[in-house]
DNA sequence: AACACGACCTGGTAGC
DNA sequence: TGCTACCAGGTCGTGT
C-alpha cells in the first residue's frame, strides 16, 4: 500500500479531522510499545506532517507520535472507537468519541511516541524531499555522481530521495528510459535529467491519483488508479514497444522494466 | 563499503 | 475443494 504518494494521501486525510482533538486514551494491541499509552494520554493533536514515508502526528508539549505503515499499514480517523476493527492494532480514543485507528493484516507497521526532538533524531537521515524545493537536479546529479549502485537500489535507498518504493522506482525508471541495473554513475547526464524529471512527474500524479483514491467515500485507497506501464506487468507487452515486460530480482525485491525502452 | 539474505508477519492467489 | 508455493507498495540486523 504505501509510498510516499499514499502517505501523503492518509496525511491529509487525517490533518483536518485530527488536529485539535485530544486523545483520551491509546490501545495498543501490536505495532506499538505500551509505553506508548502514558506518553500520548491527555494531549491534543496540533498537527500531522510527513517525512519521506513516515507520519508524524504532533501533540501538545514536544510530543510526537511517529508512525510507519511498512508493507500493508493503513491509518484513518473513525467517528467512533468503539467500532475499530479487529484488525485494528492501535486505536486512539479522541475527545467527542472518534478514534485514531493503525490498521495492518500483516502487523509490519510501527508506531512509538516520545519527546518531538527524539523522533527527529531518529528520522534525521532521511534524504530529500522528492517534490520539495531541495530536489533540484543539481543535487540529484551530485548524489549520483559517485555511486556505482544499480539505478533501482539507488532510487530505493530513504538517505537519497526519501519516499520512493518498489512501484514508484519501476514507474520512474521506465518513463526516463533507464535500466534498472544500470550503475548512477554512468547514466548520461540526458539521461540523469530524464530520470530526475521523471520521478518528480511520476510522484506529482501519484500523489493527486492517491489523494483521490483514498478521499473516495467508504475505500480506503485499495483502488489504486495510477496506471502502471511496467509494475506487475510481467510478460504483457509494453504500452510503448509491444515487448514482454520482465521481471528480474534486485535486492530481494522484484524489479519490472521493459527490455525494448529500457536501456 | 557494498552487497546478499533472513527476519519480521499475514493474507491473497495461481497452480496442481 | 484442498493443499502448497509463492508473492506482496518496507526496513533492519547480520554476515560475507
Amino acid at each position: 500500500m504505501p509510498e510516499m504518494p499514499e502517505v501523503e494521501a492518509v496525511c491529509r486525510k487525517l490533518r483536518p479531522v485530527a488536529t485539535g482533538r485530544v486523545i483520551e486514551e491509546a490501545r495498543i494491541l501490536r505495532c506499538a510499545p505500551a509505553e506508548m499509552a502514558p506518553t500520548v494520554r491527555g494531549r491534543r493533536v496540533v498537527g500531522v506532517d510527513r517525512a519521506g514515508k513516515h507520519i508524524l502526528i504532533r501533540l501538545a508539549g514536544d510530543v510526537t507520535i511517529h508512525t510507519h505503515l511498512r508493507m500493508s499499514g493503513n491509518l484513518f480517523v473513525i467517528p467512533d472507537h468503539r467500532f475499530a476493527s479487529s484488525r485494528a492494532r492501535v486505536v486512539l480514543e479522541l475527545d467527542g468519541g472518534g478514534g485514531i485507528v493503525l490498521e495492518d493484516a500483516r502487523a509490519l507497521a510501527r508506531m512509538e511516541a516520545g519527546a518531538t526532538a527524539e523522533i527527529e533524531a531518529s528520522i534525521a537521515d532521511l534524504g530529500v524531499e522528492p517534490l520539495g524545493p531541495e530536489f533540484t537536479f543539481e543535487r540529484f546529479a551530485a548524489m549520483a555522481r559517485g555511486s556505482r549502485q544499480p539505478a533501482k537500489l539507488f532510487l530505493m535507498d530513504q538517505t537519497r530521495v526519501a519516499g520512493l518504493g518498489n512501484i514508484y522506482v519501476a514507474e520512474a525508471l521506465f518513463q526516463a528510459r533507464v535500466d534498472p541495473r544500470k550503475p548512477m554513475q554512468r547514466l548520461t547526464l540526458r539521461k540523469l535529467r530524464g530520470l530526475h524529471a521523471a520521478i518528480v512527474n511520476t510522484l506529482t500524479h501519484a500523489v493527486q491519483s492517491a489523494v483521490v483514491a483514498y478521499s473516495r467515500p467508504g475505500g480506503f485507497g485499495e483502488a489504486e488508479e495510477f496506471p502502471r506501464a511496467v509494475y506487475g506487468r510481467e510478460g504483457a507487452p509494453c504500452v510503448a514497444c509491444r515487448r514482454a515486460i520482465r521481471r528480474i530480482a534486485q535486492g530481494g525485491r522484484s524489479t519490472y522494466y521493459c527490455p525494448g525502452c529500457q536501456r
